[in-house]
DNA sequence: GATATTTGATATGGTCCATAACAATTATCA
DNA sequence: TGATAATTGTTATGGACCATATCAAATATC
């Protein structure tokens, strides 16, 4: 599969409608369009190149707010779980512990959400979103679902849209 | 989003079917399920779940021919553009030319294909597929598509596989 | 109360992605 | 033609993300 975030410029060539473009193009050493062939159907490959457009396109809504992908998916979950740990929160979006202090120590430096030592258990810190933090994830699932998810919407329908997450959803719990 | 490699361990409990378990279970300190909210229904986030389980998936399946997903998308397009150099190659599956050395390296050493200086433009390295990397290809291929493909349609069916082929293309292509 | 486990944290290494720069070669064009 | 620009493969390097081992503090277990 292999799909690196580095689109293919567009080689911005002027377009030609004659035909034999091929050979003539190929005579003076033009770019010759390759053969997918079979990768296109590759489910791996497919998967992969529309997560990155996804991904890419997202990061681009969210540039006034710069969230990524990753933070906005802390936001969310700490909004609808709030009195939840650091292990609770990481593990249920598969972060591993270690690799999500970091992140925190981002997040609650822009004071989007805060550590909380829990009085019940003194090892564990309670995440919370902050008044900024709520306002700004209620800004940013604005921001989502008009400029990023609506976007699917226009490209397939609302029931393929839905149909589509389904089958993307028991693809990521069932295989 | 942010979904990392590693499952979420399924913490063995014990079957437990009595009603009032959650607040047992809380009182206790049982770990409580966490609500996904909006989360399960942003496209990013099963996008990227969905597409690490399936490259998992692949790995498992190409095991004992030791091919990554990367791997096996330069091999397919090598066969299918033969006589292609590596800047080709590489762009077309969104590989940085920088990236794709160290790549083409290791699959140089395993005598899977081999650079060719171009006759024509000796700064090209044309790229061919040595007779192992054939055959190992040929062996790949019937692998992913009996037990990496195959699963698909278990889990979907021929119609829905077909289906979310297309609208991950449409996606990786127009989004 | 001794031992084991959990929590947040640090350190560290691996992989992948991206940019700059370089030598060799080829293309451009004045 | 010859000077200059562009291309090809390559190296070096830094960043982002992922994974493991380890630690001190706090808690659980027995």
């Amino acid at each position: 599969m292999t799909v690196s975030k580095t689109a293919e410029k567009s080689s911005e060539k002027p377009a030609d409608t004659a035909k034999g473009r091929k050979d003539a193009a190929e005579a003076q050493g033009a770019a010759e369009a390759l053969q997918l062939g079979e990768l296109s159907e590759q489910l791996g490959y497919v998967l992969k190149r529309a997560q990155l457009k996804v991904f890419e396109n997202f990061l681009r809504c969210m540039a006034s707010l710069q969230l990524t992908p990753a933070q906005f998916s802390v936001l969310l979950l700490v909004e609808k779980n709030p009195g939840r740990n650091q292990t609770e929160i990481a593990s249920t979006l598969g972060i591993l512990r270690p690799n999500f202090v970091a992140m925190l120590d981002n997040l609650e430096s822009r004071d989007l959400c805060a550590r909380i030592r829990s009085t019940n258990d003194r090892r564990s810190h309670i995440l919370v979103l902050t008044d900024k933090g709520k306002a700004v994830l209620t800004r940013a699932k604005k921001l989502v679902a008009t400029k990023h998810e609506a976007r699917l919407n226009d490209l397939l329908g609302q029931a393929n849209r839905e149909a589509l997450i389904g089958m993307l959803a028991k693809i990521a719990n069932e295989f």
